[in-house]
DNA sequence: ATGCTGATGTCAGCGACTGTCATCACGCAC
DNA sequence: GTGCGTGATGACAGTCGCTGACATCAGCAT
């Protein structure tokens, strides 16, 4: 018998989904957590950096998901095709755990400092996709622009798969947003009016 | 001769942007910006939300220059050239303030919590074009991609422009930017490997 | 046994931020 | 001009996020 209870970190970031679905983030303390985790406030701070952390502990994993899909697509792909690669991925592995994302992305929705810490992950994933594409042979421009891009997509695929009741698969709202992309961009020249005016809506 | 010293705000505002510089944003304390401005840390925090907050003081502003020239684009455009002319316009707008603009973006990048911030703010923008191409009647998901992607060129064009050494102008890099995403996005059917293989690099 | 290690607890302290009340020049009413 | 509300500010106390330093102590190696 160990001298402690085993999975310290999972029990915190139990406790505090938990907690921060009751009664809120602001309204939850730190040692409020530790506390239903069985722990001290001070050991909350040894294994997460803040109060938000706690709610994103596998970023890095996620992150590897998505360029380590990306940097072993065929090279012969286009940059976007292989950042497809990449989002697909990314919602594959995404996707069993729907709903602990679900959960998870409800308290984030409720609370603007959830939100930009959610904002700062996806940054850093659209990081990590440069520098990736960039170890590709893709220039720096386009891969600065593809891991802009990228993220945009995943963050509207994503959105739609948390808000709508219906049972999508992340994969398809992915494919789907890309496909949009490809639809909204790709026909006429930027900047010139349209002729026929294709009637809004 | 009134009872306080005016523009407060403003005092707050220079005095942060000069220690955050000097000394750093973590190892500057609210009350020593407040000192410098001649005025106590209780009242910092009535201009300001929190100590971040004070290097982000015209973000609304912006914001009605970007939507307001998106509003005001002619009902023809596509809803990336109207998001084009919206972006055009904030470029056109932070142009001549590009000494500050530098400053604030030297500072912001050296510290996480400000960059974090600066996400945020652009979310916000983004949200914003996202309804008024909802009111100018395009659909949900086009206006929910539009508002992610324009942010995404903005970021890109922002970030060579206070990043290079040169001397384009912010409006030419947006521009640029955008014919890029064209240029990136618009060809092959996505997810389908190219056949020559256009070469990387 | 002895000593090292590593996860945890304890304690003290700083700084961000807030609620509350006091102050007091200014302008307006009369 | 006297009195009165008003609004920007200061003063003060308190909570909470977060950190550094040191103590504790089961288990493991030697």
């Amino acid at each position: 018998m160990s001298r402690w209870k085993p999975d310290a970190r999972r029990r915190l970031q139990d406790a505090a989904l938990a907690l921060y679905a009751e009664r809120g983030f602001a309204d939850t303390t730190a040692a409020a957590v530790a506390e239903r985790a069985g722990l001290t406030e001070r050991t909350f701070f040894r294994y997460f950096a803040d109060k938000r952390d706690v709610l994103f502990g596998n970023e890095d994993q996620l992150r590897e998901v998505f360029v380590g899909a990306v940097a072993a697509s065929p090279a012969a792909l286009t940059p976007l095709a292989a950042t497809a690669a990449g989002l697909r991925a990314l919602a594959v592995e995404l996707q069993p755990r729907q709903d602990d994302q679900l959960r998870r992305a409800r308290i984030i929705a409720a609370h603007p400092e959830l939100r930009e810490r959610e904002l700062a992950k996806l940054a850093s994933w659209s990081s990590a996709l440069r520098e990736t594409l960039g170890e590709r042979g893709v220039g720096a421009d386009s891969a600065a622009l593809a891991g802009e891009v990228a993220l945009a997509v995943f963050r509207v695929a994503f959105r739609r798969w948390t808000t709508q009741g219906a049972d999508a698969e992340l994969d398809e709202l992915v494919q789907a947003a890309l496909d949009e992309l490809v639809g909204f961009v790709g026909r006429p020249p930027v900047g010139a009016p349209v002729e026929p005016a294709p009637p809004p809506r």
